[in-house]
DNA sequence: ATTGTAAGCCAC
DNA sequence: AAACGTGGCTTACAAT
């Protein structure tokens, strides 16, 4: 199937000029651009074509230049082509679209790349994502890598040494209780103690291996073995601290820069449905939940005189999903107000939907996502705590009381089969070689990821549709990068950081341009909004009636 | 000393 | 570990 997305290597030359197109005037004058080189033609209003343009315009800003809009990022335009390559990287995008043609760095090299790249945008109706969304939102992230989030690096040292001193502790008693001294981070050896030396076994079960062949130690598995000896229990405590110490405090440290603040990269072709990712360091995947999470997070500042403010959607894929399925009683739970993710926290645990506390929710998040990417009655059961009867029974009263849901997702398997590929509504596409695939398993493997694309590749969309507009409307106030920064992207949420004294103005501007960017029919699109000094310590802003 | 893979786990 | 999806980072360990 990638054989229908490569370029040229199959058409002789004469068969590819008769069918291409001509480029559109703006293309054919773009300036070429090198990332280490400056012409007095990137001030100018012509197409600037080149490779990690946002890697330039970081550079040039920080000279005290810029390079001025618009843009052709050559790896983000065969990213949208091909979306899900392990690299865009110039040598890569020559070795596999432009077969014949050999990376030199040349301003004619990335003039045949923009040739190649732009017929096939235009081709496969993705112009329009390319240049209004992709395009647009560069820049920004440009601005946003560059400003960095502030990091209170004493709070950071503080948490280093109360995880140093539990993880030494953790480590003795972890020895005590096995009987020898062993490397409690191989998992090989743990096993190793675990399930030979120590003969634990879960009673009337398999034993669950990993794909190559050991006896697994992940905490879904030593989850079940916890009351089957004192031993087990200490090493979920040690794994969670440990992943807190080496990641995030020991990890953080070394990224916070001259400045005070971490700046994070956002790649902009990360990821195969339109997400950002974010690393060096990963900055989307900060912990939040546990008690050292949200230590970690408070360790994230504003600036002084500053507060962070963070706008998040509600429920978003759920929403999403009532749009595109068109079911009818979950467009109605939302038209209503409905909360989803509380109303299974509340039939998972039995309580009333008032009574769901934060983490109850969060496992719901997992069950109602997973209802709706394909998970089974096993997972469901281990993830909720059911038995895999009452799990099986869960899903599938799911799925009669939101029957369109499973009528959409067999419509966008169908489509997905013949034409090789998934859409989403803004025209973006992921090629799913898989789905005819021989094998079974790679086959559903490859349909639960057809399930998925649609509804995370518009999410995607929106919130970069969020970000272009929120910017737009800080600029034409004037406080765009003077008095309000966007500091990070997590997906469905935008982390801003704002002067204290303009925060009544923007948040309200904010919110209701996030909740206007893409109307899902009647279907509101909704915000929260929460602001504080720490990321760790944000609380929730509620409007007035009729500000937004 | 560097590179690649497996196992594991954090977030959305 | 199992029929949720999308990512990135750390450690251990083997191969180069
Ligand atoms: N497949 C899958 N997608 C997830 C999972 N967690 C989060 N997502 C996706 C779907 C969510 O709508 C989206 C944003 O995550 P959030 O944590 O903001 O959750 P959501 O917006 O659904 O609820 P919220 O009202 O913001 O708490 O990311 C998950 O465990 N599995
Ligand atoms: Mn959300
Ligand atoms: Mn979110």
């Amino acid at each position: 199937m990638a054989q229908r997305f490569l370029l040229g290597a199959r058409h002789s030359q004469k068969e590819q000029k008769e069918r291409a197109p001509a480029l559109p005037r703006e293309l054919r004058d773009a300036v070429a651009v090198r990332g280490d080189m400056f012409s007095p033609a990137y001030r100018s209003s012509q197409v600037k074509a080149g490779f990690s343009l946002k890697e330039t315009i970081r550079r040039l800003r920080r000279e005290g230049q810029d390079l001025a809009p618009p843009y052709y990022d050559l790896g983000v335009a065969f990213w949208l082509l091909l979306p899900g390559a392990r690299s865009y990287a110039p040598e890569a995008v020559f070795r596999r679209f432009l077969e014949g043609r050999a990376w030199e760095g040349s301003a004619a090299n990335i003039y045949d790349a923009l040739a190649v790249s732009a017929r096939e945008l235009a081709r496969q109706g993705l112009t329009s994502v390319f240049r209004d969304i992709e395009m647009q939102v560069l820049p920004i992230l440009a601005a946003m890598e560059l400003r960095g989030i502030a990091v209170d690096t004493a709070a950071l040292s503080s948490l280093e040494r109360s995880l140093r001193k539990e993880l030494a502790q953790l480590e003795q008693s972890i020895y005590r209780e096995a009987g020898m001294r062993f490397n409690i981070n191989s998992p090989s050896q743990l096993s190793e103690v675990l399930f030979q030396k120590l003969g634990i076994r879960q009673r009337g079960k398999s034993a669950k291996k990993t794909p190559g062949g050991m006896r697994s130690t992940r905490a879904a598995v030593l989850e079940e073995l916890r009351d089957e000896h004192p031993l087990i229990p200490l090493l979920l405590h040690y794994r969670e601290s440990f992943k807190v110490y080496s990641t995030y405090v020991r990890g953080l440290q070394n990224f916070v820069g001259e400045d005070g603040r971490i700046h994070t990269e956002f790649v902009q072709t990360g990821t195969a449905t339109g997400r950002l990712s974010s690393r060096r360091p990963n900055l989307q995947n900060i912990p939040s939940t546990s008690r050292w999470g949200k230590e970690i997070r408070a360790a994230f500042v504003a600036a002084p005189g500053y507060s962070l403010l963070s706008f998040d959607y509600s429920q978003i894929e759920l929403r999403i999903l009532a749009f595109l399925s068109g079911d009818a009683r979950l467009r109605e739970a939302f038209l209503q107000g409905k909360d989803i993710h509380a109303v299974t926290a509340a039939k998972i645990f039995q309580v009333d939907p008032s009574r769901v506390t934060p983490e109850m929710r969060r496992m719901a998040k997992v069950l109602n996502f997973g209802m709706n990417y394909g998970m089974g009655a096993t997972s469901f059961a281990r993830e909720s705590g059911l038995s895999r009867g009452e799990a099986q029974e869960f899903i599938e009263a799911y799925f009669r009381e939101f029957p369109q849901v499973r009528q959409w997702q067999e419509k966008v398997l169908q489509e997905a089969r013949a034409k090789g590929y998934v859409p989403t509504n803004t025209g973006r596409k992921r090629p799913l070689p898989g789905l005819r695939s021989l094998s079974p398993r790679a086959a559903a493997e490859a349909e639960r990821a057809a399930l998925n694309y649609p509804i995370q590749g518009l999410a995607a969309d929106i919130a970069k549709l969020a970000m272009i507009r929120t910017s737009q409307k800080l600029r034409a106030r004037g406080v765009w990068e003077k008095k309000a920064f966007l500091l990070l992207a997590i997906h469905d949420e935008l982390l801003f950081e704002v002067a204290d004294d303009i925060i009544g103005e923007v948040a309200p501007l904010i919110a209701a341009e996030m909740e206007r960017v893409f109307p899902l029919g009647e279907i509101p699109l909704v915000v929260t909004v929460a602001k504080g000094k720490r990321w760790g310590a944000l609380e929730k802003v509620h409007f007035p009636r009729g500000t937004r």
